[in-house]
DNA sequence: AGTTCGGACCGTT
DNA sequence: AACGGTCCGAACT
């Protein structure tokens, strides 16, 4: 598994590639990155290093990215799996409740759990994580600051009522 | 209108 | 067995 640094407008975030394509990304940190040598990225890694900047600087901008790398999503559980596909189904600009997502996924009583895999989401951003907000429209949680789930949704033109 | 409280509910560790 | 990025209704201020 190897990281890359992707920098934006907004600070740096880490993107991290298994065998098989994107496996996570990471918030900047404000931590101090220690200053190791690049390990090589496969051919093929760098490609998809590409795409997944391209989609992340879209994706900020608060447009629909036009097209993803690979994500694996292969360390996550089968409900986890059907809520971030479920999320991913969700279009910039709109929103949904924890509920709307668990009636979505056939599991209308599975609320909190739905709130759950939300916060286990390895690909923020990109896996809109941050478009489901709480019953009446109200932010609800975010497990990175909810400045970014903010700063998100405004940027997609999605009101978050107040708060 | 807004707030707080208490249960019910479900997947994960 | 305990914890959540919840939800809803009831009972408050």
């Amino acid at each position: 598994m190897t990281t890359a640094l992707i920098q934006t407008a907004e600070g740096a975030f880490a993107a991290h590639f298994s065998e098989s394509g994107l496996a996570g990304l990471d918030f900047p940190t404000t931590e101090i990155v220690p200053r190791t040598v690049a390990p090589e990225l496969s051919a093929q890694s760098s490609v998809w290093l590409r795409l997944t900047e391209r989609a992340l600087k879209q994706a900020l901008e608060g447009k629909t990215p036009d097209e993803l790398p690979p994500l694996d999503l292969s360390a996550g559980t089968e409900f986890q799996r059907r809520v971030w596909d479920a999320l991913r189904k969700v279009p910039s600009g709109q929103t949904k409740s924890y509920a709307q997502v668990a009636q979505s996924i056939e599991r209308p009583k599975a609320v909190r759990a739905v709130g759950q895999a939300c916060g286990a989401n390895p690909i923020p951003v990109l896996i809109p994580c941050h478009r489901v907000l709480a019953a009446g429209g109200k932010l609800g949680g975010f497990s990175s600051s909810l400045d970014w789930k903010r700063k998100l949704l405004t940027r997609e033109g999605a009101i978050p009522t107040s708060d």
